[in-house]
DNA sequence: GGTTAATATGGAATCGATTCCATATGGCAT
DNA sequence: ATGCCATATGGAATCGATTCCATATTAACC
């Protein structure tokens, strides 16, 4: 691959003429714009982006950072994305932490280090240093699902969401209703959506017995291994159950089938996630779509106006969901 | 941010001590050592990896193009080269093309500029100009799932798994099989999928109506479609069915289910793909796994070995295949 | 005590682009 | 003829690192 000095001397040009007809920036003569583009063709040549990066103090590359990318939800945030950075000339530099805390910190350092124009932050835990790392990266930063102070925000309605499938559960007669949740570290997923379940129960007085919130963590063997515990040591086993994810639904849903509970006639069950799988599960799954594509659209939306400089302050939105209900209620 | 500059400044050494210092090349001594990490560490400040490619001519980033990031295929794809590639500090350029050929060709172009170390690619198809581009760039190159002359490959097998589902319906006792494949312009989904049907089934001397060979696209919708017209059309219904992907079984399993036709019991259905889902539908569904994350990996492993010139020449591998035999045969 | 080697440091070129500033030419108005 | 402006071009600095080469100091050896 030649360089911009090597196209020069066979056009008979100077460095900065052939810039100019790249560009289309100041005064080129039509006579030589041509030699140059004739020899740019014959020779293939492109201009490197790494050194206009560097004289220009931008490199069009937004870092992204999931927990990881084999679930759907991940690729259609990514996708999401995208769609819109593609659009203006942004490219995409991936980094997934494999639910790894360390490698949070680790990436957004080696996003730093690569001069990304801005960074999207998928988060799943919080800790001190993480936030303080956070708040104090000169680089325009966005988080999506969890909420952090300082920062841009796209959030997700976790706890009404979950207050909601109560409410449905509720309105269908339910009195005795069970909650599969996560690790409340975890603050959209875990803390969140088990304190809409705790409220929405509370509200409507009905009590909650300790054996039926389990936990899990995100797979779907452990809906499977919650399910069960609920069921073998309740004192009254409920009639509905609540899992954060459509995974730890799969699991449990496994398990009440393997043991010849109906569904949902012994037991309903819903979730939030609204995974392609949800649709086609038998019977198929009662559960939140948070619209991940859009959650991905917006947060690079927010990217590029905070990095155009047309965004004064840090901005929070949260999105709406559709709740989702289908035969396993 | 500061620069190497400011920092010898502010250590009262020159750049070239600095740099030394911070990769350990070269002498420094102790003294200077400690004044320059005491700057480093008050000040905050990270070495440009973008500073450092342009003089090192090299950028750590391999750019991966994929035909769509939304499903399990590419997410489990896109993992398994990042498992590969973190370790060795690499991080991914991510484009995603959603399936418009145009925007392959317009991709490679983009990673050309930025001057990625390697591309690793996910074809989808195949045209003239696509792989004239791919044969003289100079840019180690790997595609993944398509056999593609001048580059390494990694291959799955595509021929033999459809011919070992055909084989398994046939060993079921099974004689009327249909087909729902894709447009043949897809060489490796479209073309070798269809030859496998085609082959174990003249080998086995079984005739093929030409109502049992269905067209559909990618989606699950086109899978419904597909089964539709294969049993609305044929003198004869098959009694069993092979789909090319998950996706087109699932959608044909609920045009079944729909129209109150038995599974397996009035048709057998397997496919090629092994998503997550296929294991939790009802029946669960018998598949061939790919073992895309694998893919990733040796793609990953090809790309980096080209880069260490460790590799003389392309190489191809073609993977092993697991057939998961389910409740659907 | 002089040669050699190890240690320590800095100057300057380099990577491949952009861009400020200087300069040259030709045409047109005064 | 003079001045001015539009057009056209190039030199050189710059972005932030690495690295070759030169040089200075100290230590070690015979």
């Amino acid at each position: 691959m030649p360089t911009i000095k090597e196209i020069a001397e066979m056009a008979n040009v100077s460095r900065t003429t052939v810039s100019r007809a790249l560009n289309n920036s100041g005064y080129v003569s039509e006579e030589a714009r041509k030699r140059i583009m004739k020899v740019i063709e014959e020779t293939g040549y492109v201009p490197s982006e790494q050194a206009k990066s560097l004289r220009m103090k931008r490199t069009k590359v937004i870092g992204v950072i999931v927990p990881t990318i084999k679930t759907e939800t991940s690729g259609r945030l990514v996708s999401g994305m995208d769609d819109i950075l593609s659009e203006e000339g942004y490219q995409i530099l991936l980094a997934s932490t494999n639910l790894d805390k360390q490698k949070e910190i680790e990436y957004i350092h080696l996003l730093k280090v690569r001069r990304v124009d801005g960074i999207i932050f998928t988060a799943t835990n919080e800790n001190e240093h993480l936030l303080e790392l956070i708040q104090k990266l000169e680089i325009p930063f966005v988080v999506i699902g969890q909420e952090i102070e300082g920062v841009s925000n796209v959030l997700y309605d976790d706890f009404h969401a979950a207050k909601d499938v109560i409410s449905l559960f509720i309105k269908k007669g339910h009195e005795k209703i069970g909650f599969i949740g996560v690790d409340e570290t975890d603050r959209a997923v875990g803390y969140l959506r088990k304190r809409g379940y705790l409220d929405e129960m509370k509200e409507n007085h009905l009590v909650v017995e300790d054996n039926w919130v389990q936990k899990g963590i995100f797979d779907i063997d452990s809906g499977y291994q919650a399910m069960r515990k609920m069921i073998k040591n309740s004192e009254e086993i409920p009639t509905a159950v609540f899992a954060v994810t459509d995974r730890l639904a799969l699991g449990a849903t496994n398990y009440l089938k393997e043991s010849g509970y109906g569904i949902p006639s012994d037991m309903a069950i819903a979730s939030i996630g609204a995974s392609e799988f949800s649709k086609h599960l038998s019977p198929s799954l009662t559960t939140v779509d948070y619209n991940n594509e859009k959650a991905g659209q917006e947060a690079a939306k927010i990217i590029l106006s905070t990095i155009r400089n047309e965004q004064e302050k840090i901005k929070k939105i949260t999105l709406d969901y559709r709740l989702l209900i289908r035969d396993s209620v």
